[in-house]
DNA sequence: TACATTAAGTTACTTTTAGTAATTAATAGA
DNA sequence: TCTATTAATTACTAAAAGTAACTTAATGTA
């Protein structure tokens, strides 16, 4: 076989960490705050945490301080993030052409 | 927010599997064999065939038996799974892009 | 000063999933 | 019947995820 690419196999291991493709979902729409992206996502806040902080560190999530009250931060898509996007759109590509209904709800 | 698209929510969680983007990469090169995956990619034998066994399930991966000496069983990817290959290409693209050396290499 | 309010986390704990190594099943040929 | 060759599975340990309660930090109000 063709050696694993080292840059490829980095990318999926980022992103195939659990949440993380909802999370730059979510955050492909603009800026958030911690307790927007707790609404979005069924992820709890230690989780979410977890993860801004993992995706901080890898330089693909910007996070903002502002001094209001109360204390806003925001978190956004750095270039390197939002050069995902192509990755999520074809990833919506597939579900919506090969994820049925029953796959989605199995009841009915 | 928009709520979540429940086909994206449910093709996320296929996705985010670990190791399943790699097997996917592996058998885009064409059909494989347990033991050839097993060498080509760092999965250990017991998650291998549990995501086989899963992938199979979802309908992404065709399991072929040849009754051979020894037994030769094939791997290899559904229209369903082959339609994954545009999601593999810009995680290969983004990869190329923004993960550095570094990011790999964290040594030197 | 002290106390309440609010967002953003963190801690302590339980459950689920992943990882490792040894074992088993199936089949055919000697 | 014994051995060789895949393709798994089992039993066990380690790591990650899930949940709920708690803490921190900043500032506004009595």
């Amino acid at each position: 076989m063709n050696k694993l690419c080292p840059r490829f196999e980095k990318a999926m291991g980022l992103l195939s960490k659990r949440w993380v493709g909802l999370i730059l979902f979510d955050l492909l729409e603009g800026p958030k705050r911690f307790s927007e992206m707790e609404a979005d996502l069924p992820i709890s806040g230690r989780l979410l945490s977890d993860r801004l902080k993992m995706l901080e560190k890898e330089g693909i999530v910007d996070r903002n301080i502002y001094s209001e009250f109360p204390v806003r931060i925001e978190y956004s898509l750095s270039d390197k993030g939002k050069a995902l996007e192509p990755v999520i759109i074809e990833i919506q590509n597939w579900a919506e052409g090969f994820i049925t209904h029953e796959e989605v709800e199995p009841k009915s």
